[in-house]
DNA sequence: CCATGTGAACAAATTCACAGCA
DNA sequence: TGCTGTGAATTTGTTCACATGG
C-alpha cells in the first residue's frame, strides 16, 4: 500500500471492476455482502477478492462479510476516484472527440477540461461543450485548471512528440490510444489501450476462417 | 500452438506488439533483426521475445536473428491477420461510430460491414461510407458478410441483450466496450476493453492530488 | 458459528545461462 | 563467433485451507 508501484497492475484493474460491482449492489439497495456472494454474482474469485482487498486494509466483519457502502468509499479513495479529475484530450479527430464526449457523459469521477488539436480548422470549434484549443495552449490549460490525466488521441507519427507535450506540460497520467510503444517519462504513469492489438488477439483464435 | 486456449492472453499481445515492430522495420528496410536489437530499439525483452517466438515455430537463423519479412508474414499468419477479417458495430453513438471510422482508416486486416442500432433515427443514416442498419437485421449482415468479430459499444444496461444478439448471430469473437461483466458464451472468444477502469488504474497512482 | 484474513502450497510467467548450430 | 532455442532457476501471482475473531 506505501509504495504504489508495489502494487501489480493486474490487482489494481481487479480493484476497479469491484468497484462497479459494488456500486451496481449498493444501487440495488444490498448493504452487505461476503466475498463469496460477490464472487458468486460476477463471476470473480473469492478467495482473489480478499487478498486483493486485504493489501489496503481490513475492510471486512468476519463471520459477516463487507459493508457494501463503506468498502464502495474505501475503493473509491485507494483509486482515487474519491474526488473529480481533471482530464485533456490531445488530438481531437474521430476518437478522440468520441472519448472527450464519452467521458463527459458516463463518468462523475472525471470531467474534460480542454481538447487540443493542431489542425487550425478545428481550433475554435467545440465538441458537445468543449472548445477545441491550439496544442500550444496546452501548458496553459494544464496550470489554469490542474489537469492531472491527458489521453492522447492522435496519429502515431505525433504521437511521442504530444506525449512529450503533455509530460512537459506538468501532467501526471497518460491515456494513450495511439498504437506506438511510446519513450515513457518515468515521472508519468502511462497506460496503452490498443484497438488493433485487441482486434488481433481476437483474429488468432478465429483461425484460418 | 495446437490448443489456442493453451496460450496466455499476455503472449499474444505481446505477438501483436513484435508484429506492429516488426513492420516498422520492415518499412524502414530493415531485413534482418536480433531479438537484442528488437528488445533494446523497442524497449522490450530479448529472451521474452525469443521464448514466446518460439511457442509457434523455429523462426530465426542462429548466430544471425531474423528475417524481418518473413517473420512478420508468419506473426500475421498465427495472428490470423493475413486476410481481411470482417467486423460488426453494435451500437452506433459516439464510440461506436468513431470506431467503425477508425478500424475503417487504420486497418488493412479488419474492415467494417455493418454498423447496427435500435433508434430508428439513426437507421438509414450513414457514418463514412457505412450505412447504419437496425439490430434486427444482425443474423442476415452477419451470414451474407461472413463478418467473424463483432465490436459492443451500446451502453451498459443493454450490453448483455445485444451481446446475445451478436453470439446468436453468429459471431466468432467480440470485443467489449460496456462497462459490464458480460455473461459469456463459451464459445465466443470475448474481450472487454474499459475506459473508466484504465483512468482509475491511473487515477491511483495521482494519490490525493 | 461463519466469513475474513493469511501463511503455505501451488501454478504461471519471466529471467537466466548456456548448449547447439549457422 | 554470436545468435537462437531451451531447460533450469527465480520471481510473481493464484488457490487452498484453516486459525482467528466478531
Amino acid at each position: 500500500m506505501s509504495d504504489p508501484n508495489a502494487v501489480p497492475p493486474v490487482t489494481l484493474n481487479r480493484l476497479s471492476i469491484y468497484l462497479r460491482c459494488l456500486r451496481r449492489l449498493r444501487d440495488q439497495g444490498v448493504r452487505q455482502v461476503s466475498s463469496q456472494q460477490l464472487a458468486h454474482r460476477y463471476r470473480l474469485s473469492a478467495a482473489q477478492i480478499r487478498k486483493d482487498l486485504t493489501q489496503f486494509g481490513e475492510f471486512g466483519i468476519r463471520g459477516v462479510g463487507y459493508e457494501v457502502d463503506q468498502l464502495c468509499d474505501r475503493l473509491a479513495s485507494v483509486l482515487g476516484v474519491d474526488h473529480t479529475r481533471s482530464i485533456v484530450v490531445v488530438g481531437m479527430g474521430n476518437l478522440g472527440s468520441a472519448l472527450a464526449r464519452h467521458v463527459g457523459f458516463n463518468s462523475e469521477s472525471f470531467a474534460v477540461v480542454g481538447g487540443f488539436d493542431n489542425d487550425p480548422k478545428k481550433v475554435g470549434s467545440t465538441v458537445g461543450h468543449l472548445a477545441i484549443s491550439h496544442i500550444s495552449e496546452l501548458p496553459t490549460v494544464v496550470r489554469e485548471t490542474n489537469a492531472e490525466i491527458g489521453v492522447l488521441t492522435v496519429p502515431a507519427p505525433a504521437a511521442q512528440h504530444n506525449y512529450d507535450a503533455l509530460t512537459a506540460a506538468g501532467i501526471k497520467a497518460v491515456l494513450n490510444f495511439a498504437p506506438v510503444r511510446l519513450k515513457l517519462d518515468p515521472r508519468v504513469q502511462t497506460k496503452n489501450v490498443d484497438l488493433s492489438i485487441n482486434l488481433e488477439e481476437l483474429g488468432f483464435f478465429l483461425g484460418q476462417g
